[in-house]
DNA sequence: TTTTGTGAATTGCTTCACAGCA
DNA sequence: TGCTGTGAAGCAATTCACAAAA
């Protein structure tokens, strides 16, 4: 078993991946899944499989595979997710509000507390109802930060404000930011970013599709 | 240069981010950008730039650098995305509209014409103004791919429902498919997936945040 | 000078293959 | 027998470093 830090960042994302099929699995009450079986669900190699989750300690018992709920927890644990955590949320446009609904998040233990836009005539209008969040203007997020404890930050802003944005949350004591503006933020070291380009993903398929085969 | 086969993985997906900063520059009037100003702006090295370009082709011009349209044009044509093309989606809840009113697929060339959903209570409802788009039966997807020659689908579906529309749309033709369900979808070898969970982006920060640090 | 393009060296990641345990 | 954990081997991607071009 490894430290994290010799750990591959593509191990990390499957990582996730994992806790993914884990949860599927548990709900479906299965009690033990191979490294082979997981990784064909997941097409993945048997033995990346196990040499991933080893990384990060011996989970598994050689003939039995891996006992479904430990694991599950484990890897929770590993990733940091075993505790819910409070998120906010600064944009809010077509794609902030469908993020601030998204019930994938609150699964996962995230929970959107709190939104932020630019817009004054947008600051007071109510954005989700089961918990209920309402636009917040923009100065206000110091002291959010700070009262409800928030490390993560999602930004649903143009590109040409992104940075700003970023700027701020990093001041205000935000420590991890999910990006999906389409600019390259730049960042202290010490601030973990993931970056989601939508359109990029439609050019990744465009490329596979058209320009692979020409 | 190589013939793309040989092109890494990592390559492909960086020249997304290269477009997108030419895209920038040149609409910022900059005629030239070298490998080394290229990369700081979006965090590589000067090499990993030049070594990525140089798969395609010989874009560069020694002592100058790159001509930003010159080279915006050709990365344009090696993703495939010189032309526009038309995009179909499945799931109109909060997230498929959401995407459905993204300015940002226009603008790099793809355009969503139809909306699907499995929900006869949905169906005849107007989900986009501008290009006015209705949501149609599920049943009319392969009259549609046929009729506008649809080669990439959106998937915005729950979970359990999207291996089965994955299905769907390869019966109908589609050959490349963007998902945003959280699970593995199983397809033909040629065709392309790209999947995007949300939930996962937030779990691979919080790692980073409290994963790595304990 | 400045800056590209590219072999060679290096680093990183995945697969192999097998000892050891249940 | 079935399956894990893991060194060793193999493959892939990145960085180095420098000749050649403007």
């Amino acid at each position: 078993m490894a430290k994290p830090g010799n750990v591959p960042i593509p191990t990390v994302r499957r990582l996730s991946l994992y806790l993914r099929q884990l949860e599927r699995l548990n709900a479906a009450e299965r009690r033990t899944i191979s490294s082979k079986a997981l990784g064909e669900a997941l097409n993945l190699s048997d033995a990346q499989v196990r040499k991933d989750l080893a990384y990060f300690g011996q989970f598994g018992y050689p003939g039995i595979g891996y006992r479904v709920p430990e694991l599950m927890q484990r890897v929770r644990r590993i990733l940091g997710t075993d505790k819910r955590s409070n998120v906010l949320l600064v944009g809010t446009g077509n794609l902030g509000r469908a993020l601030i609904a998204y019930r994938g998040f609150t699964k996962k233990g995230f929970e959107v507390v709190a939104a932020f836009d630019h817009d004054r005539a947008k600051v007071g209008t109510r954005v989700s109802a089961e918990p209920p969040v309402h636009v917040l203007p923009m100065d206000q997020l110091p002291a959010v930060v700070r009262r409800a404890s928030i490390r993560h930050g999602i930004i649903a802003v143009p590109a040409d404000a992104a940075q700003t944005v970023a700027d701020h949350m990093v001041t205000a004591g935000i420590r991890a930011i999910l990006n999906f503006a389409p600019v390259t933020l730049h960042v202290r070291h010490d601030i973990a970013i993931s970056s989601v380009d939508l359109a990029v993903h439609l050019e990744q398929l465009s490329f596979q599709v058209s320009g692979r085969s020409r």
